[in-house]
DNA sequence: CCATTTTTTGCATAATCATGCAGTCTTTTT
DNA sequence: AAAAAGACTGCATGATTATGCAAAAAATGG
């Protein structure tokens, strides 16, 4: 459940003013997640989350706004969720841990890969699209590399 | 005391990796200020300094890299530093709180405003050389309207 | 210079956050 | 499949941070 819920924070953060872990705590479990403000707390170090100010000057969670960090969070959710990549013509598939397909391919799409026409995403399987069959097999080929020797960014 | 003080803070954290409010207070009372930890979290506030983490995830205190930050940082010590601004022919002279005029003087620099010469900074007092009395007029006039309007950012 | 207002600070403490440890669950290895 | 290794979490608690209040200090106005 963690992918499932550090979405969830990053979800949360970005549209409401959370000021305190305990905060953010509540409304996870508004939400069904069932945990501790410890675990949250390793959330947020995990994420790399910082707590800056608003313009009122209350306290609120938010990301580092660095590009780099987008891309390392793409890079470890495939690092992490992704299960096996194989594909048959023109079509990618791609399996994922239980409810992470919609996280791995919202990350996809955010690449904007060139000659990838869409993609779908049940529970644990993402379908790919693609223009050609070289387009699938490069996309395998990278996904697969990035699944492997991707790793979580430093605790 | 206190611009000083927020002076040698963002030099310490920009120099060293200090992970807690503690050490920073520590730092700081090596370096002749004598504050609690209660003035050390206000001033961070003030400042708007965040935790963040080093590359070996330890936590560290950094500033938001924002640009507007910077600007917002010069106009508050404009505001709040500067006494009292005049001029005679092309030499502008600045008059601070006593220990401040070195860092106005850091931060009128970082303006990189065009026809300025030079400038230098004793205790309290600042000489700036323009290359025109124009530009000394201008100058003088910009310092005033930022010494009085500007305020401190929102507590 | 004295009175008044505003700002800054310390103290004490409440609020918040981080983490060692042990238990549970998952994955990998043999 | 059993054993071993690893990941994840809660609990309890220690560590760290924020703040109400009162006092001190500094700025402001007569």
């Amino acid at each position: 459940m963690k992918f499932l819920r550090q979405s969830k924070i990053l979800e949360l953060i970005r549209t409401e003013c959370i000021d305190t872990q305990s905060e953010l705590l509540e409304k996870l479990q508004e939400s069904g997640f069932r945990v501790t403000q410890a675990t949250v707390s390793r959330d947020i170090k995990e994420m790399r989350l910082i707590k800056t100010q608003s313009a009122d000057g209350r306290y609120r969670y938010a990301c580092e706004p660095t590009a780099e960090n987008d891309q390392e969070s793409h890079a470890y959710l495939l690092a992490n969720a992704v299960i096996d990549v194989d594909h048959t013509q023109h079509l990618v598939v791609i399996k994922t841990k239980s409810g992470m397909a919609q996280a791995v391919c919202a990350a996809l799409d955010a690449t904007q890969r060139s000659g990838v026409l869409g993609s779908i995403a049940g529970d644990d399987t993402i379908f790919v699209a693609t223009r050609t069959e070289a387009v699938a097999v490069g996309l395998v080929s990278d996904l697969r590399r990035q699944a492997e020797g991707g790793s979580a960014p430093a605790q």
